[in-house]
DNA sequence: ATAGTCACCTGAGCGC
DNA sequence: TGCGCTCAGGTGACTA
């Protein structure tokens, strides 16, 4: 999927196209993706007030509450015209008065479509979310402090939702390598310098990451079919026995949890 | 409370 | 060409 950077870059390529219009129709082809979808007909003639994001989902910002979006791990918006065929996968249709259509289509069936009125935090998907990982509460304080105790392999932690959002299986363990922190050591046996290093390399990753419009590995494309370009700037994702760019040991790859996890056994303590 | 596993679903790539 | 297997960017639910 997409993560943070992917949704990042989908909420900017969709924002122009549909803020300040009016939602006319909806089609829903599948009744649930990952939960089932009930889009209440109050939502049709609202205006589009702004297009947020959580974590990694979509708000849809409308006038008596939002559409929370989620794109699993195959999801992608685009914006089509007003009468174009939908294909395989294209199971929701928001059709909007300028003739644009935003249309989710999502092979796996991972993403999911809720609407929720104001206060649209109090969501059940979402009032539990930790810190957003771009924001000031994130920091190398708060990480050293919640890690106390934890057994958990790192990249599980940061991985954890309630933790830090946002920080999903590539980024993971490139901000890993960025910190020169293994992918398996215990949570709780990270020094403090290392939680403030950490945090400093999530976030320029995720950063660059926004700014290269994303990762392309096999199908994320942006809402004008484009793909991100942030593959190229990867350091150890997807490189077993490659040889890493700093020391040129192999990089290696481990299952932590049940997750494909890269390192350099050399340049990661 | 925590850590680990399973489940949801489709498609691509590989070896045979 | 086709079959069977493994793997994939997420995350809530379940078990121990």
């Amino acid at each position: 999927m997409p993560e943070l950077p992917e949704v990042e870059t989908t909420r900017l390529g969709i924002l122009p196209h549909i803020k300040n219009c009016s939602l006319c129709r909806m089609e829903v082809r599948t009744p649930r993706l990952r939960w089932p979808i009930e889009l209440p007909a109050e939502l049709k003639g609202q205006v589009v007030q702004d297009v947020k994001r959580r974590a990694k989902y979509l708000l849809i910002h409308l006038e008596t509450g939002a559409l929370i979006l989620h794109l699993g791990m195959s999801g992608s918006l685009k914006i089509v015209k007003r009468g174009s065929n939908a294909g395989k996968h294209d199971h929701v249709d928001l059709e909007f008065d300028n003739g644009n259509v935003l249309r989710f289509n999502d092979p796996r069936k991972f993403g999911s479509l809720h609407f929720q009125k104001h206060p649209v935090e109090s969501h059940w998907l979402l009032k539990n979310l930790g810190p957003e990982p771009l924001s000031p509460h994130f920091n190398g304080t708060y990480l050293f402090e919640r890690r106390r105790n934890r057994k958990i392999a790192i990249k599980n932690f940061i991985m954890d939702a309630k933790i830090v959002v946002g920080v999903g299986n590539i980024y993971a363990s490139e901000a890993l390598f960025r910190a020169d922190i293994r992918p398996n050591r215990a949570a709780g046996l990270v020094s403090q310098k290392k939680c403030a290093n950490l945090v400093k390399a999530i976030r320029q990753t995720l950063q660059e990451a926004i700014q290269a419009g994303g990762t392309t590995l096999r199908d994320f494309t942006n809402s004008e079919g484009k793909p991100g370009y942030f593959g190229q700037q990867l350091n150890v994702y997807g490189r077993d026995g490659e040889p890493c760019y700093h020391c040129g040991t192999a990089i290696k790859m481990v299952k932590t949890g049940q997750r494909s996890s890269f390192y350099c056994p050399s340049c990661q303590k």
